[in-house]
DNA sequence: GGCTGTTGAATGAACCGCCATTCATTTTTG
DNA sequence: CAAAAATGAATGGCGGTTCATTCAACAGCC
């Protein structure tokens, strides 16, 4: 009954039907939002019968709730990683930055559905998004305030304040982005602008 | 049967019923989520009937996006008096991030309706709420642009990337404050953190 | 002032279409 | 040929919307 993370590797072929759920639910998702998204059409895009989702998640709720912590802890995993190089603060911050907005450009759907559909309920939201919005939060934060220490950045400003505005910053510029039309080249020249305003912002003088 | 502003005042006594429904609409939406919200509790908290939100609204999507626009469209008069008033550029960017968080910190529950509600419905997001949003943008990144070219700010930054990534941190801190436990003092550190951060981004030097 | 007919607002119980979920049956696998 | 996986038609209930009915305000009339 539980979903089970057996992922038994079924021959090479067939790729884990699992897989094909979460990633037809993104591109449902992106396209038409959870709310107005019907199980059944999840199932027509991943090509299987509504039944089998359920032998996979729990329920609607559930599959949404499953890329969301996926997908967030692939970003923060990465993430870390650069928070902890030994890179200049500065480039640690810009490349965070463009991490952020480049591992989105490779899966708009995906963009759309964290940045979106994260907000469709109030429930989902504060149950599972805060406490990972939270983590992520941190590691910027922990960046920053390294940074501080170090005197690479004004000391003045509270860590996660600056944190949660370039998430939020990143998020509005990954919204337009993934609403509009979306050209690859807008978003990279949208990344170096905010990171050039985020870095001035935060040097010490 | 269509709405008809009328308002006639029935006696001095009857505060409009439309306004009723619309603040228990927001106080509901607020605590539940558009998807939730069912229109019986709407009418409930408004102590109307059922069929009566039908007299005023369309429908359930229609009072959601009434106050979306009507929310917004105050937030943008006073934006727009800031963004023309004769204040120095540094001092109206500063107004504008005050009177955001400001206006909203009366009004909390408009603000999570707003920041988080927005983003129910891809539909509703895309059809109606992405126009306003450009109106803003705009009005940001008009005194962002003035302010170059009158040498107040770096030349180098494009100013609509300035006003998403503005617009996004004011959210991003909106939402956490709205979604938390919403001190009003932390609000207002928060905003001038953010507003100086912002500021010295944008100096030119 | 009271009586009454008219009108439009308000009511809320009932309806009905929708869709998440289930589970008896079939298919695949080892 | 079990056992497990997958199927998809059937179901149940949920909740937005409707509309037959009630109510309240007012005007005209005696």
């Amino acid at each position: 009954m539980a979903v089970h993370s057996t992922a038994k590797k079924r021959k090479g072929s067939a790729p884990d039907k699992r897989d094909r759920i979460l990633k037809a639910a993104i591109q449902v998702f992106a396209k038409n939002g959870f709310y107005a998204t019907r199980v059944s059409e999840i199932a027509k895009a991943a090509g299987v019968a509504d039944g089998t989702i359920y032998l996979y998640f729990k329920n609607k709720d559930d599959v949404l709730i499953t890329i969301f912590e996926e997908g967030i802890e692939q970003l923060l995993k990465i993430l870390r990683e650069v928070a902890e190089s030994d890179d200049t603060f500065e480039s640690r911050i810009r490349r965070i930055i463009e991490l952020q907005l480049g591992l989105l450009e490779e899966q708009r759907d995906l963009a759309e559905v964290i940045t979106v559909n994260l907000r469709q309920s109030s429930r989902l939201l504060k149950q599972y998004a805060t406490p990972l919005f939270m983590q992520y939060i941190d590691v910027i934060a922990g960046v920053v305030r390294e940074g501080q220490k170090e005197g690479a950045f004004r000391k003045d400003l509270n860590p996660r304040i600056v944190a949660r505005s370039l998430f939020g910053a990143l998020d509005a510029i990954l919204l337009t982005w993934a609403i509009g039309e979306g050209d690859p080249a807008a978003l990279r020249k949208a990344a170096s602008h905010c990171a050039s305003l985020f870095l001035e912002g935060l040097r010490q003088r």
